[in-house]
DNA sequence: TGATTGACGTTAT
DNA sequence: AATAACGCCAATC
């Protein structure tokens, strides 16, 4: 109980990520830049980590700058996220690879991203 | 109160 | 191309 005064940041991530369309990919780099703050993806994924079980946030949409799940799957949840990506119809592998180059999302969503 | 770690990214070597 | 080190800030020890 510290937080009584919940920072933008945790409020912006979330909101960004809940903008996050349908069957597209964001990293946290990417989060965190459109959030106002380029040099705090770490503190996007702390947001996350902190996300209860039964959150709508897309979480499993976001990634890393490189376009796999964080820690190439070892992390304790990655299989959850890669399985959530793979009900979103996207192509992941075991390992937590998706197709970032396809799945890029621009921050438009749903006017001419490109 | 201080030190360490971390669902990462970028830059340098 | 891959690997190393640095940066950033919050939460945890």
């Amino acid at each position: 109980m510290k937080a009584l005064a919940p920072l933008p940041f945790r409020e912006a991530v979330l909101a960004l990520v809940a903008r996050i369309p349908h069957g597209r990919l964001a990293t946290y780099g990417q989060i965190a830049l459109m959030a106002g703050f380029p040099r705090r993806p770490r503190q996007v994924g702390m947001v996350l980590k902190g996300l209860p079980e039964g959150t709508e946030l897309p979480w499993h949409r976001v990634v890393n700058s490189q376009g796999y799940v964080p820690s190439k799957g070892r992390w304790w949840g990655a299989q959850v996220q890669i399985a959530r990506l793979r009900a979103e119809g996207l192509e992941v592998d075991d390992l937590g690879n998706l197709d970032l180059a396809t799945h890029r999302w621009d921050g438009q969503s749903g006017k001419g991203q490109r």
